[in-house]
DNA sequence: CCTTAGACCTGGAGGC
DNA sequence: TGCCTCCAGGTCTAAG
């Protein structure tokens, strides 16, 4: 579950269950789960914190605690679940990688098939801006400062298709696979547009779906496309809305054409050649 | 500094 | 059924 939308419905959906929670314990059995410090320190830190304040930035979600600040990174298939048991079934308990056990008797568990999901433990920063882990990352989608100029800034001198450049989370965190092509379609962009091609005009097409179509998908808690094991909170809608990402062979919603898949860097690339103007 | 290929992981789908 | 290849809401890294 990974762009900014399913991020901020996780985000949400763990406000509600975890809110001023304290955790009795954790046990982690992944060690390459806990990034930046040992899977003793992790579990010790973090017993007896509470979940105080929940914020997200780009794909990151970030679980202030009385003394630090826990960033998570779901990655591909990463799930956080909060239950008053553990599921019994094999094929999902094998893919459990954490368990917080919380003082009132619920669990909170990380569940992640492809184990490419990621927790780091920081000492308590006034400003989350000032964390080490956000050093390399861009400015939220939704962030005020996530402009037009603020965008083309970033990418006037580069030479990459501006599909990528959407994708890499240094020049404006949120972005994925999904909501890239949605938003190039959105700005009639072709996405193997040159960045360097790109006026100020076209960064702002870009920003302006881009700021539209993720509020939008955060109101429909996200898009559900390969639906996993059960057992999460209700699947997000947004797959309905969606104008390209998955529907090549289908009719274009604005023109007659046919919508393409197309390779950029190896992902999959939706577009209709005729709607978005190669730069 | 910027770019690109490969690595990290597992399981489902489709071809033979 | 089995084996093989490709594919998946992502990001690090090493090397050019």
């Amino acid at each position: 579950m990974p762009e900014a939308p399913e991020v901020q419905t996780v985000l949400n959906y763990l406000e509600k269950e975890l809110k001023d929670k304290e955790i009795a314990s954790v046990s982690i059995t992944h060690p390459k789960l806990a990034d930046n410090m040992s899977v003793e320190d992790f579990q010790k830190d973090l017993k007896n914190q509470h979940f105080r304040r929940f914020f997200r930035r780009g794909k990151y979600l970030v679980f202030e605690m009385d003394d630090y600040d826990l960033v998570a990174h779901m990655r591909m298939e990463g799930k956080f679940i909060v239950c008053d048991k553990l599921p019994e079934e094999e094929k999902i308990k094998k893919h459990i990688h954490g368990i917080f056990s919380l003082s009132d008797g619920k669990i909170l568990y990380y569940q992640d098939t492809r184990k490419f999901g990621r927790m780091a433990l920081f000492d308590k920063k006034e400003n989350l801006s000032d964390l080490e882990i956000f050093k390399k990352v861009g400015l939220d989608v939704l962030d005020p400062g996530c402009t037009k100029e603020y965008l083309y800034n970033k990418i006037k001198n580069r030479k990459v298709p501006i599909k990528t450049a959407l994708l890499n989370q240094q020049i404006l965190a949120g972005l994925g696979n999904i909501y890239a092509d949605e938003v190039l379609f959105e700005a009639k962009i072709d996405p193997r547009s040159v960045c360097s091609h790109l006026d100020e005009k076209d960064c702002e097409n870009i920003i302006q779906a881009a700021k539209a179509i993720i509020k939008e998908a955060i109101k429909n808690k996200g898009t559900t496309i390969r639906s996993f094991s059960s057992g999460n909170h209700e699947p997000g809608t947004f797959q309905e809305y969606l104008k390209v990402h998955q529907r090549n062979n289908e009719t274009c919603k604005n023109c007659e054409n046919e919508i393409i898949c197309i390779k950029i860097n190896n992902r999959s690339t939706y577009l209709c050649p005729q709607c978005q103007k190669l730069k």
